[in-house]
RNA sequence: GAUUCAGUAGCUCAGCUGGUAGAGCACAUCCCUUUUAAGGAUGGGGUCCUGGGUUCGAACCCCAGCUGAAUCACCA
């Protein structure tokens, strides 16, 4: 790289880098560093213990350093948190020759460097554990300087809080913002207290097609690809619905998927185009069950992870003991409008749609009117885990009518904070009614809704050599998790959410440049200077442009000889 | 997709009515005790997001673009 791309820290880091080579270390060793404590075990039971911590060996990051003659503090970051340490000159250089603490560790040695420390761990005069060092070892180099966070007593200074850096470069946020990893460590032990509780009912986790020829089981646009060899169009999966419900075809009592969809459709706080969904289906079941299966698994998981069944998510307290409210989606509008739409057709929805102000267009059907009418007065109200139940026939053509209504059908949402968590069914499995409503479908798409499902004429065979009485549930990992640790965007809670590819400045290649009879070792320089575009130059003043070269050359020390103003102008003529 | 706000040193941010680009931390040099965001002193560091325009003069005003955030629409 050039040095002229480079700020000064990074010039002065890579310096100290090939210092440190000239001195015989190697700033990335291949051996093995053996480990033998941590952090927080250190920060813990030390006090209780101090026997077992007269050697101890850690390795990690250095986050800051004070330097005070001969004796120096650093705080080394590992996977647990951070330990001060205390580095000794004359303990860690015994001798006479003074040079590794010196020169290697007080000059060569920058914030962000990975070390490794032997010592025995004491507490100083302020009271704070610490390892006293007997021996450094320099693990790896850190060439670009980490952006500085200073913490006392829980304040946070100068925090790294720039969202596009944080989300772009997670590494860096993960290495400066501490309580970052907890989140993801907290996404994965719901995950894994989840598997837990299937995996003690016998259901087996499965894996199922992501690549599609018909993105089936979820209304919703799908992202597009295509396959060489077969010269065929594939679709990123929306939904595993449809699939999982083959393998219960197939003989399996439950299965379940934890499943990356992707959707074509917009991006906020609370949506990105790929997410994680579990998906469960349970033979001879029905959605009565699994309501109480789904509050008892969520009691179960929210315990496991805070101890207690009550979660602070913003300004609300949700309290996730079983059993939650249930209530039906017709008595829920007309408990927030006082409106009764039992038995209503669509012309009398829509009238009711524009009584309440509720927006509607002429491709939406009856299921869909109903479910703006819940979704703009009703669904905002529930804060506190909530089943919602019998959903319209219309707006659910993989769910089974109700056994009491053929208008409704056998499905509930669980709502939490508002927002919709969980979502299922006591399935569809009548293959003559799951077909007629696909072509049900096929007719809102007709109509001009881009949602609208594609008749899936494989799940409807498989259906025909007959599904057992199912249920299915599926809820969305990244919502609960956002729910579990209070974090307000679905970009806090994936490691690499989706953003637009970074920008990189067009340049010309060198050879560009040569042609025009420039010496190839000034082409940085003219980069430098801004001119991207060797074509640019041709434009420009040559005395001027003379100027700001030799200007550049003195500036960063290059040590090149400058050209005089005629061959310049030759350059650009 | 629409509206609003933002982009200045490695990081966090000031920058008045348009008049020579600033602070803290980080970095460098020197001195130095087991220091708690923090020992002391000195110093270096900038494409003020990009491109146009107005002006004697633009970080600042106007227009366009890029990127991000918030709100809304769609959706889980």
């Amino acid at each position: 790289m050039n040095t002229l791309e480079l700020s000064e820290q990074e010039i002065i880091r890579r310096n100290s880098l090939s210092e440190l080579q000239k001195l015989g270390i190697n700033p990335f060793p291949a051996e093995e560093y053996k480990v033998t404590h941590y952090s927080k075990d250190i920060k813990e039971n030390f006090e209780a213990n101090e026997d077992n911590y007269k050697e101890v060996c850690l390795a990690g990051r250095i986050m800051s350093r004070r330097i005070m003659g001969k004796a120096s503090f650093a705080e080394l970051k590992d996977k647990d948190g951070r330990i001060q340490v205390y580095i000794n000159r004359d303990e860690i250089c015994e001798g006479e020759d003074k040079e590794f603490y010196n020169t290697v560790f007080k000059k060569l040695t920058d914030i962000g460097d990975i070390v490794g420390v032997k010592g025995f761990v004491f507490k100083t005069q302020t009271g704070e554990i610490s390892v006293h060092v007997k021996e450094l070892t320099i693990l790896t180099k850190s060439i670009k300087p980490l952006p500085i966070v200073k913490e006392k007593d829980g304040k946070t200074y100068d925090a790294f809080t720039d969202p596009e850096l944080r989300y772009r470069q997670r590494y860096v946020d993960l290495i400066v913002n501490d309580h970052v990893k907890d989140t993801f460590v907290k996404r994965t032990r719901i995950m894994n207290s989840m598997r837990e509780f299937f995996n003690g009912h016998g259901y087996l986790e499965v894996e199922t097609p992501i690549l599609q020829a018909l993105p089936g089981g979820a209304s919703a646009r799908p992202f597009m690809t295509h396959h060489n060899a077969l010269d065929i169009p594939l679709y990123l999966r929306i939904a595993n619905e449809l699939y999982l419900k083959r393998l219960i075809v197939g003989g399996f009592d439950g299965v379940y998927e934890f499943a990356k969809d992707f959707r074509n459709e917009g991006m906020d706080r609370t949506h990105n185009p790929e997410f994680t969904v579990m998906e469960i289906y349970v033979a001879y079941k029905d959605y009565n069950w699994m309501m109480d299966f789904t509050e008892k698994m969520l009691e179960k998981v929210v315990t496991d992870l805070h101890g207690t069944t009550q979660v602070q998510y913003g300004e609300n307290t949700i309290d996730f003991k079983a059993p939650f409210k249930r209530i039906s989606m017709i008595d829920s509008i007309k408990e927030f409008t006082g409106i009764d739409i039992t038995g209503m057709n669509e012309d009398q929805l829509r009238e009711i749609c524009d009584k309440l102000e509720i927006e509607t267009d002429p491709s939406m059907g009856k299921g869909k009117l109903i479910d703006e009418i819940f979704g703009e007065k009703c669904e905002g109200n529930y804060i506190q885990p909530t089943f919602i139940t019998d959903y319209p026939v219309e707006m659910s053509p993989l769910c089974k009518k109700h056994r009491d209504n053929p208008e409704l059908t056998e499905r509930f949402e669980l709502m939490v904070n508002g927002k919709e968590l969980a979502n299922a069914y006591t399935e569809l499995n009548d293959p003559i009614d799951q077909l007629a409503r696909f072509q049900d479908q096929l007719k809102l798409s007709e109509k001009g809704d881009d949602e609208a499902m594609f008749i899936d004429m494989d799940f409807v065979r498989s259906l025909e050599y007959g599904m057992p009485p199912t249920s299915g549930m599926g809820i969305g990992i990244d919502r609960l998790t956002m729910f579990l640790t209070n974090s307000q965007s679905i970009q806090d809670v994936l490691f690499f959410p989706q953003m637009r590819p970074e920008k990189k400045q067009e340049k010309d290649g060198v050879a560009k440049y040569t042609e025009m009879g420039i010496p190839e070792e000034w082409v940085g320089v003219i980069q430098k200077a801004g001119y991207y575009r060797a074509s640019e130059l041709k434009e420009l003043n040559p005395n001027k442009f003379h100027q700001q070269i030799c200007g550049l050359n003195k500036k960063h020390k290059l040590g090149l000889n400058n050209p005089n103003p005629e061959e310049v102008k030759a350059w650009l003529a």
